[in-house]
DNA sequence: AATTATTTTTAGACTTATCTAAAAAAATTA
DNA sequence: TAATTTTTTTAGATAAGTCTAAAAATAATT
């Protein structure tokens, strides 16, 4: 049986998950408050809670861990945020930065009915319109490799799958440059002097991109 | 300026306008705790909040009214748990009885885009799937009027908009005789004795209705 | 009108989630 | 290693939302 989690208890868990995974270690109390805007007071009171109800392992001093069970409840949050910024993006034409806020509200709704016929929807998406991983419904994720397009050999091409980069100006520069997860981009030219590139995007248009974006977009095969 | 008002505050507004207008008369205490099973003191508390927040008027021991600005705010609530309800079925399969619950959550999320894009997603409908009507961003109602089909004479027809038993039991009997929100019903016999009556639906197959199914469905020209 | 029953409100307590200020522990620096 | 700084925890407070038990007001009944 899965543990019944509070709105907040979920939005701790789910970046304590976050920062478990970038760290590979123990995530300390002043990095969640940090993260989740609020007092180091306060993370001590939560983490405590949510270390009675099973889902981190804490000891006093010295940072929590994300127990199995803690693992499997923050990706389906993750799942389940992942989702519907896929269906803001392609149901309701929303641009993938405006995504964010809205989901982090819809991610909490308790119905695994409307989690499956979403799913179903949108046709079992396996990324999120910023390229993220959508785990599956056991918290598996199907990744294929992937690397950033800035190590693409002159004539090799790849497709879209990621942008490491979230900000708003950069999606935004991609929406105009015609970059999206998805698009197939062959890479045409590269200047050894500056890193930049030439690259063809949906074998149609070529545009010019710096070093730093081609560092930002990863493809796969 | 609309008042902010958190998720339980805009549960028991949303309850009360429903209860006074169906009144007509001031809400008293009493109807609103069973109606949202709570007890008679918590509803006391919150309705002191919600007249210090402008959306009800209250005096001691004399129960509540509706202000304008709460009917607005009210309006908002019922428009999005009706579009929610009518997403549910047309975009996601869900039968008509298993909407209200997953609506309940979904009605409180803020975002005026993602409603304004559902209801263009949806074809700006004017009725959720239970036939009641879906208030418009002013919070008015475009509705024709509507009459029980049990008043139809022979040989008449309408079209049904509403259903006034929601339970799970009447929805899905109506499933299974063939009846939803749009349906074309024709009145081919009555029977005066007991005011049972026989149907025809959508021009094709005929059915034969009791008196009491015939009151609870609605329909207009 | 007086009594009884019902409804509503108040008083006080509890939980969740947050905060500030102060104390304790750990890490850093001299 | 001792002193200093940083991090973390504790103690106590606050607000939202709920509850039970008792008091107060209103309504119903004899």
């Amino acid at each position: 049986m899965t543990v019944m989690l509070s709105f907040a208890e979920e939005n701790y868990l789910k970046v304590i998950y976050h920062l478990a995974e970038q760290s590979g270690e123990s995530v300390s109390t002043n990095a969640i408050a940090d993260e989740l805007n609020t007092k180091a007071a306060s993370v001590t009171d939560m983490i405590k809670r949510l270390s009675s109800k099973g889902v981190l392992s804490y000891q006093k001093y010295k940072g929590v861990l994300v127990s199995a069970e803690g693992k499997t409840a923050a990706l389906q949050v993750i799942r389940k945020h992942r989702l519907w910024e896929t269906f803001l993006v392609a149901k309701l034409k929303f641009n993938w930065d405006e995504v964010h806020e809205v989901a982090e509200q819809l991610e909490h709704i308790k119905s695994p009915l409307l989690i499956k016929r979403l799913d179903e929807l949108l046709g079992h998406p396996k990324f999120d319109p910023h390229g993220d991983p959508i785990p599956d419904e056991n918290g598996e994720f199907n990744e294929k490799p992937k690397s950033p397009l800035f190590e693409l050999g002159i004539e090799q091409s790849g497709i879209v799958v990621t942008v490491q980069d979230d900000s708003p100006e950069f999606l935004q520069y991609l929406d105009k440059i015609g970059i999206y997860i998805g698009a197939k981009i062959k890479l045409i030219d590269k200047v050894e002097f500056d890193g930049s590139m030439e690259i063809q995007i949906d074998n149609r248009k070529t545009v010019f991109i710096s070093k730093q974006v081609s560092e930002n977009i990863w493809l796969t095969d």
